[in-house]
DNA sequence: TAGAAGCAGATTTTT
DNA sequence: TCTGCTTCTA
């Protein structure tokens, strides 16, 4: 027990202490947040609660792996099992798992990612944009509305369509036994909602529930938690309010706002002492949180000394940014700092380029974190749709991605021609293949017929094989269809078979530690998986600001600093959630901030002139703690363009006070130009 | 059927 | 400017 306390302050304690009962931990950034919950985990288990009745709830599979490792280290007895600490999604996996027959359907169904889904949607030919599609049968879901419900509800044109979409979507998944990531929430609510003695059940099974990054949660994830502890409301949820990021994806920041409203009794204990970032950066960060309306109000204190100042570096352009960020990291570097501790943020992925260019220049190793995930990548999901269909040869989404991959000469219009089969039979393509076989023989060429009947034959085999072997799988696999040799052969190819060998790896490992386990549980796992980070010793780190959370670096850069680009303006945009962005990047910082900003950014093949980010001044530029300076790309040569002078040539820069003055030649007729009229070209 | 050329669209993305 | 998708042509 003592362990468990050695290293917590008093409210941390506190926290860890009160077990019954509704609980809000409000955690500020860099204030023990995930020792305070593993303390916790470990504390109740330690006090005889029986591991099987805890369950924790968090979003990534990280912090889930995290915190399992964190909280069994506290404990001085091994136990024989750990308790369920899992993402919402894996919680839903094994639910469903069990439950699905509730709503009479298999428990074999496959789970299906966002790129898959909206394969699908594109598949039914849509004149409505995909991703909006997409987007709008999330939302439903995430509402608990039916396909019906959506559609007697529709006024106008377009969401009669989207509603429409949405029911022949529903069918698609029930048709095909396929879930998406909404269904992991929302079909395990449903099963609660329609059984009262199951929900009743599952209440009294996991008497203690834990929820981390709890901001994040939405109106699903808080109406299953309602149901999860409708016996028992001993429902710790822990969270900042400051950090909510994802509203445009449907987090609920009211689910936090107003938590002690939705369970009453609540006992509220804030998390404010920081033990990550100097006195400065604090202040920055307070100031900055300070201009929201929209929150329950917290003031971050400071365990460190005060600290270097907050350093704001202006620029002509993004090439002349990324030049002197990329040698500000160089000197940090040469100086002993470990690249680990160096980051660059920004609010849009757009802005790597130019920093990505800047650091290359210089010569300095980076990783971009986030980017296309391991499991998104076409080759990864390739073998996965092979794998699919070794599992089930009638999942016709899958096969429609691999038909042809690598190429047998099946085009689309033999493609067209087998789905409209399958669609008059109302059966899959292998059904065809099996039952319909004189059909098929009519209706598409010779070449054809004999290649898919090698192809189903080759997958027949495999499948067989897989029976007395899951081992060899990959290998057979390999020898049937060649398709890491296909993907070497390509241009690009040595990072893709890379991906593919890692990828055989992650299985046959999978195959070895899990003796009996299914070749489908594998691939719903990896389903439910992000990227598996290797973190290079010898990078520093850039990416999103969104990617950046949970995270901290000794020395921190954020770029792009203007207006329209952070705060990014716009539809759907809401100025409360940018600051919050702000406020969630200036906190990543451990000892050193730097900011910068830029007069002018090529953007969408465009160069747009732009202002210093009002957030400069919310936290405290016009305090001046910042210290100020500008640089410039420009130099002697570089051609240039004045709005009202045309094209020139520079010929000489010099500096006045902050700004940059140049000498320009304009066919012939020299000017002083200051450097922000003019664009490089 | 497969590669080439032409054209729209481009925030953030834990699962 | 760059990417990914549709349309065009051999």
């Amino acid at each position: 027990m003592e362990k468990i306390f050695a290293e917590l302050n008093e409210s941390q304690s506190e926290a860890v202490k009160q077990i019954d009962g509704p609980l809000l931990i409000l955690a500020g950034a860099g204030s023990g947040k995930t020792k305070t919950i593993t303390s916790r985990v470990a504390y109740l288990i330690q006090n005889g609660i029986p591991p099987s009745s805890i369950l924790t709830l968090t979003f990534t599979n990280k912090a889930a792996s995290e915190m399992r490792q964190r909280a069994m280290a506290l404990l001085d007895n091994k136990i024989s099992y750990p308790p369920l600490l899992c993402t919402f999604h894996k919680f839903g996996l094994l639910f469903l798992k069990h439950h699905m027959q509730e709503l009479g359907r298999s428990n074999n169904f496959v789970i299906i990612d966002t790129d898959d889904k909206k394969r699908i949607l594109k598949s039914f030919d849509l004149d409505l944009p995909v991703p909006m599609v997409a987007a709008e049968i999330s939302r439903y879901k995430s509402n608990l509305i039916s396909p019906e419900e959506a559609i007697s509800a529709a006024q106008m044109i377009n969401y009669k369509k989207i509603a429409n979409i949405y029911q022949k979507y529903e069918n698609y998944l029930e048709q095909n036994n396929l879930v998406d990531f909404d269904d992991l929430l929302a079909l395990p609510y449903k099963i609660l909602e329609q059984n009262e003695d199951l929900r009743r059940e599952i209440s009294r099974k996991y008497q203690y529930i834990l929820v981390d990054e709890y901001q994040d949660t939405n109106d699903l994830q808080f109406k299953l938690l309602q149901k999860l502890a409708s016996e028992h409301n001993n429902l710790c949820v822990v969270g900042d309010d400051d950090q909510s990021i994802y509203g445009w994806r449907g987090a609920n920041i009211k689910n936090i706002l107003e938590f002690d409203k939705e369970f009453e009794n609540t006992k509220v204990i804030k998390l404010t002492k920081n033990y990550r970032s100097t006195e400065t950066i604090l202040k920055a960060a307070n100031e900055l949180i300070e201009h929201n309306r929209n929150r329950l109000g917290k003031q971050l204190e400071s365990t460190k000394e005060k600290g270097k100042e907050i350093e704001f570096v202006h620029f002509d352009d993004e090439t002349s940014e990324a030049k002197e960020i990329a040698n500000r990291i160089k000197k940090l570097i040469d100086s002993g700092v470990d690249p680990k501790e160096i980051a660059v943020l920004y609010r849009i992925n757009a802005l790597s380029r130019s920093i990505e260019e800047g650091l290359n220049r210089a010569g300095v190793p980076y990783k971009m974190v986030g980017g296309l995930k391991f499991y998104e990548r076409a080759e990864v999901k390739d073998i996965i749709a092979y794998l699919r269909i070794i599992t089930n040869p009638h999942d016709d989404f899958s096969l429609k991605r691999i038909i042809n991959k690598p190429k047998r000469g099946l085009g689309k219009t033999t493609i067209d021609k087998l789905l409209d089969l399958a669609y008059q039979n109302n059966c899959s393509i292998y059904t065809i293949y099996t039952e319909h076989k004189e059909a098929l023989q009519e209706t598409i060429t010779k070449k054809a017929f004999s290649t898919i009947t090698e192809f189903f034959e080759a997958l027949d085999d495999i499948r067989q094989k897989l029976e007395k072997s899951s081992y060899d799988l990959i290998d057979n696999l390999e020898d049937a269809f060649g398709i890491r040799n296909y993907y070497e052969q390509m241009p690009d190819g040595s990072d893709r078979v890379l991906n593919i060998d890692e990828f055989y790896g992650l299985y046959r490992d999978f195959v070895i530690q899990n003796e009996d386990a299914t070749l489908e549980s594998f691939l719903n796992d990896t389903t439910l998986q992000s990227d598996q980070d290797q973190i290079d010793e010898r990078s520093i780190s850039i990416m999103s600001i969104h990617a950046s959370k949970g995270l901290e670096f000794d020395y921190l850069f954020v770029i792009g600093l203007e207006e329209g680009f952070f705060p990014l303006v716009g539809d759907g945009c809401d100025i409360e959630e940018e600051r919050r962005l702000g406020y969630v990047a200036i906190t990543r910082a451990k000892k050193e901030l730097t900011l910068s900003s830029s007069a002018t950014r090529y953007y969408k093949g465009k160069r747009t002139q732009l202002s210093k980010s009002r957030f400069l001044a919310e936290c405290g530029v016009s305090q001046g703690s910042l210290k100020i300076e500008r640089t410039t790309s420009f130099k002697k040569g570089t051609l240039v363009k004045h709005k009202i002078f045309g094209v020139g040539r520079v010929l000489e820069v010099s500096k006045v006070k902050r700004e940059y003055k140049l000498k320009i030649n304009f066919g012939g007729t020299q000017r002083d130009i200051l450097a922000s009229f003019v664009e490089r070209i």
